[in-house]
DNA sequence: AATGAATGAGAATTCATTCAT
DNA sequence: CATGAATGAATTCTCATTCAT
């Protein structure tokens, strides 16, 4: 563990600030929004002075971009896209969804300040964070090609139902108030599984899907 | 003159004006967001003057809310409600899927501001905004749960799958740099239908749907 | 007077008010120069607040320009220019020249401020004083020219020798405290008429001086 | 080695950082103005951190004196008074108002700076400066006392007069955007000796003068 | 009712200056 | 000596809201 601790002290002192900063920035911004988060809410939360959150990043709104784009960063697409490679396409595909679902859960107020606040960006930053958003879709939809293409899914319009997917965690970040006090995240993971990959499985997709999860419970038994 | 005058302007000269400017508030808000839009950019929009918005609306707070509210109301509850009470519950609820992505397509910049904004309001405003939203999902459930009993749909979560209807549509409004350049408005509803009800039907159900068809093509032809 | 305040009052307030403002951006930038001063300094100085100041002028350089621009203005090369016109070059670069003075001597922190201040200002602003100084400038040239052409004065380099007398006059204004307690402002133009106008004469010339002078005298007498 | 650099470095490794340091402020002054610099500007340009700015110099305004004295400083007035002394008057200011007009040339930008920024010392500076720009009036005035009273020069104001020969050049200085294009700065310098020299000169005044050109000439052959 | 002048609180941003390392 | 991280005072500019007319 020290070792670890020195590697994270090893990064200049300048990048654990600027981590720092974007941290105290998601949460401030995520709990009142961006025009009503000032500088210095997020300097305070970030135990620094106003004046110094200005070296670390040109204004508020690159603040902004960096709160928006680390959340991205966490879908972690090298993992997703690995699993695309590893794995048959359904179980990738089901792996893929309940994760986007755990997402929604742990970064809720992240994921709702994405939606309130990516037109804030300038277009440029815009454009950056919508094609960070498409790359996932895309390696949903790979995986929803490769069922359908097995002929474990049912032909269906891919590109459409792949949006689906991330829509679907994303409701559970955007209407929480709705859900919150009657499922667990566990069981909105389930049922999405239920809505959005079963109900497109043929007779022979389903096999497969009852294999893996044999498989699974094989294993952890 | 005098007449029609009195007729249609009993409370008119208020109730125009009142409507005036929130038809100006929803444009300007939808183009640049709650916090970029000034008084006087709603003034002006409306033809009046900055004061006087203030006769009719508390402050811009208030006119957040009646922006947010009365694009809730062109969803017409009564006809959706109406609906489910006259049709049986499929054609109701196919119904009801068109004429969300209908909306979702004339009113884009509107439920993209919904997004955007709904937290900016005071947490009383919030909840009605979130009670009126309720209220179309829980027709939508009607159809489903209608549906399911009938046996023309496969037993479902019907509770989160109303949810996706709306979130089928509104995708269409936030996603909208994604979709437009490949499908019309038409297609992309007629896709939803797919994923969303047709899915789930059982055989009995496929047959009622079809029959539908029917029905409507002879009465149309 | 009656009548002439009627028609002061006649202007439109925000007439009034823009004055107002810009009499007291002279007097602070004079005072303690453009960067030291603040909007809040010249606000108070109008006795307006701070806020309103903008609805007068864009931006707290817009207000640099027409402090350095209203004294320009005071030059009144309407009258030089028909002086020019109706006179004898000789005269009208007497008459010119004490102007000259005359103004140093009565707007002296402003000329200061030009010196200081003008490069503060943005480019196309920064162009329209210099073209401004130089038809003035013009003027004095025309008046050099022509006597030079009258063979009053001597052969010289006009297009230098202009620029001198506005140097001059500003000299008293830009060097007073060298002057301040030795000179009159009076003997400080009657100075400046010898070494920049009678120094050039031509005994003809000279001749043109003292009829002139005979004139005035005899007219004053 | 060690002793060139104790012989040099006595101070030298100071006296070095200070010159270094006051010449990057002369130059960022100069070009953008007092108050548009930052030390870090200026520390940049000197190849130093902005702390150690703070070891050679009390604050930004005690660089300012500096940087405006420096430039004083370059008028060497040592050398200008052993003129006076070693040779004949008219020699002395047609040399001198030479060297005044090659400074204007040379420093134009450090002049200008001057006028801009001078206000902007504390008054103790303020005056320094002053007495440094009275020292060379006075020695101008000396020549021209000189040569009034060897009857070379028509008896004249020559406490004015001498502030004219400083003003001349630096009106070359100040309104360089008036004559660049249109004068070489030797052209302009010639002019300058025909308007403020010549126009004063006595008929034995213009044979001295002739006659130092006549020897000049010779001596360069 | 209607206007728009006036206010002033508030926010972003800059930068001289200090000081721990 | 040197550095540059850190501070926070100061300043510009905006805009919701009020109110005299």
């Amino acid at each position: 563990m020290s070792r670890s601790e020195l590697a994270v002290d090893a990064q200049p002192v300048s990048q654990k600030r600027r981590q720092q900063i974007v941290e105290a920035a998601v949460s401030r911004f995520s709990e009142k929004g961006y025009f009503q988060t000032t500088i210095d809410d997020i300097a305070s939360a970030s135990g620094i002075s106003k004046g110094l959150v200005y070296r670390y990043f040109k204004d508020k709104n690159a603040l902004l971009f960096y709160a928006l784009y680390v959340v991205l960063e966490k879908y972690d697409k090298a993992y997703f896209s690995e699993l695309v490679q590893r794995v048959n396409p359904l179980l990738a595909l089901v792996t893929i969804q309940r994760a986007l679902c755990a997402m929604a859960e742990e970064h809720g107020a992240e994921i709702a300040l994405a939606y309130r606040s990516t037109k804030d960006l300038l277009a440029p930053e815009r454009r950056e964070i919508k094609v960070s958003e498409a790359q996932i879709i895309r390696l949903i939809r790979q995986c929803l090609d490769g069922a359908v293409h097995n002929a474990w899914m049912r032909p269906i319009n891919t590109d459409i139902l792949s949006y689906q997917y991330l829509m679907y965690a994303h409701t559970w970040a955007l209407k929480n108030w709705f859900y919150r006090d009657r499922y667990s995240p566990e069981e909105y993971a389930s049922e999405g599984q239920a809505l959005l990959i079963e109900a497109f499985l043929t007779e022979e997709g389903n096999k497969v899907l009852l294999d893996m999860h044999k498989f699974t419970a094989e294993r952890t038994s």
